[in-house]
DNA sequence: CGCATCGCTGAGAGCGCTCCCTGATACTTC
DNA sequence: GAAGTATCAGGGAGCGCTCTCAGCGATGCG
């Protein structure tokens, strides 16, 4: 380990020594220099360039009450985070916009259930200026508890519908519109027996392109939608559901590319053609899977990193706002971000 | 965007006004409780409960100098980060250990070069007690900078070698004898012309990796040995060149998963059938990728959690000495991580 | 029974910063 | 040239907490 310096850092205190002017002075200069004539900014900056001068965060949040940091609630159960580079890229986005306004970003992984609890008192315990929560299951109780605890919070995709949630603000992908637009797709292909493999439809995002689906197939066959969980492995379960059920389907619209290759591997495997048996669309471009796939693999793409980016952007807008309260900037509404379909060779 | 609480969260002013005893001695209740007579314990803790009391952070790190926060740096190009699970993974190992610990998780994530001066200048501001770091480049500036603040740190993956990493703890997984141990199994399967698909040589990974292969094949011909980057299209890239200047090449080591995704590739459009004209094995055990192939492939797995646990788990008791210091508990030293072969179907 | 000792509680200072308010200086305006 | 008005610097309070130190009652021992 390194070692740790004990040299105890230089204060305002010492700055304004070696400017020579007052507390005051400098921390006016350090924050903006509004106010502050110009020979005497240019005195405080040489003293804190040459003391190395860092503010101390903690000093001044005890006072200004606020902390410049925002949570990253992650609560999604292990399978999911590990599988896609989803919440790497939302990571990216959202670090990109923090950092623009220098914020840090507080990352929460919750362990299982009780794990909440955990979240909800560091949030409520006011060691941030806000949050960004992805809770994609309807039952989460998260959202409940973050209503409860008062803290600015912004969604990454519509979370599900507690009391809480009614009001809440969030970012998500046009997943239905970008399940029509798959499914119309492979209409125009010329296919007739279009089937569904589902998400885990205790997520919202599972259940809108589900109702995408619908909204193009108005009277499919029950038969042709089967109810997949997201992974490679209930990919391949649904597929064989659906063979089984209706061997003469022509194209297969699964609720994400990990899904989409694991049916791939069971049309390969019952001897069918992708895509001139049948056609395969996925969902998120998850760009490992849907690129290696052979043939790699139509889907739909949304723009996680610009999520991700978003969601900051919208939680910094509104404590801006609601800093500056009163008038000006107003409260941020939720933003559903356009989809679109990348065309590759299985459909 | 949730509404915030406008009302002020209580003090501990309050608690102990509520409780009739001092601040000091809620203080201890709060802080363990220790010399405080039970009666009086449970008082506080009631009055505690009954005000949802939450103890300002930024007050108590004013006066402690802790923070109870500890900095994830991951300096890493966009491409590795969302390619794999890796950083997933180990954040949730991290994570796991710190909130054991109490601690926070403040995410750093560069974007660029120039951003590094920005991570440098946020750990020597002293706002985190210490940092993990993932900087796996050889000409990374960053173990230089954190040195220079002087923050505890501990390295995933063994750093390049600037000064200030020589005497820097690290944790990485046993990559050399990993390799060893895949090129072993290549040789006790027959193979004798076994080629090796390097990483990107400027990380310390890559370079392990190759020594390890050449440990087992110690005059390997040099035509064998074909630098990749860790993506799939480098894979495929050093694939056509090995094959072209050897192409009776019977076994071929990847250095990741990823690149031996796309070798795989290569070698099916060649004609050339995996296990049995030419054996394959990869390296990292990266799920989504090393069952999803067909042939499903060998590779080499490093328990990736456990290191971000174990990379946690050295700093905090780092601080801990540090904090109790001389004696009783000393400074943690490096930790090599066993790596295991996972055999399935490519070799 | 008196005195030293120990355990527990409370008072108070102060961590480093921001921000209000006062005072000083420079600049109008008549 | 005096009075009024900006403009800018500094003094000081206080954010909520921890921690040292003094004090006080209870206990042990001679």
């Amino acid at each position: 380990m390194s070692e740790s310096s004990t040299v105890s850092r230089p204060t305002l205190e010492a700055v304004a020594a070696r400017a020579g002017v007052s507390r005051a002075t400098v921390s006016r200069v350090v924050n903006g220099g509004d106010g502050v004539r110009e020979p005497l900014v240019e005195r405080v900056r040489r003293a804190v360039e040459e003391l190395g001068y860092v503010p101390n965060q903690a000093a001044r949040s005890l006072v200004t009450r606020r902390h410049d940091a925002v949570a990253v609630v992650i609560a999604e159960p292990e399978t999911r985070v590990f599988a896609d580079p989803f919440f790497a890229l939302q990571l990216r986005g959202i670090s990109k916009e923090l950092t623009a306004h220098d914020s840090q970003l507080v990352l929460l992984l919750t362990e299982g259930r009780d794990d909440h609890a955990r979240v909800g008192r560091y949030l409520a315990g006011g060691h941030v200026d806000g949050a960004l929560v992805f809770s994609l299951h309807l039952d989460d109780p998260l959202p409940e508890l973050i209503h409860g605890a008062g803290v600015p919070t912004v969604f990454g995709g519509r979370p599900g519908w507690g009391d809480g949630t009614r009001s809440a603000v969030y970012v998500d992908s046009d997943n239905r519109g970008g399940a029509r637009e798959a499914v119309r797709h492979l209409v125009a292909l010329g296919r007739t027996r279009i089937a569904h493999i589902t998400g885990a439809l205790d997520q919202t995002s599972a259940v809108d392109r589900l109702d995408g689906f619908r909204d193009v197939m108005v009277d499919a066959d029950p038969r042709l939608i089967a109810e997949g969980d997201f992974t490679p492995a209930g990919g391949e379960r649904a597929m064989r559901e659906l063979l089984d059920a209706c061997p003469d389907l022509d194209a297969v619209f699964a609720a994400n590319d990990l899904m989409a290759s694991g049916a791939l591997r069971v049309l390969r495997e019952r001897g069918l053609r992708v895509p001139e048996d049948v056609a395969l669309i996925g969902f998120d471009d998850m760009l490992p899977v849907a690129e290696q796939t052979d043939p790699s693999l139509t889907t739909v793409r949304q723009d996680i990193e610009e999520m991700g980016r978003l969601m900051a952007r919208l939680l910094l807008r509104g404590l801006a706002a609601a800093a500056g309260s009163q008038g000006g900037l107003e409260a941020p509404s939720s933003v559903v971000l356009p989809t679109t379909l990348v065309r590759r060779a299985s459909a």
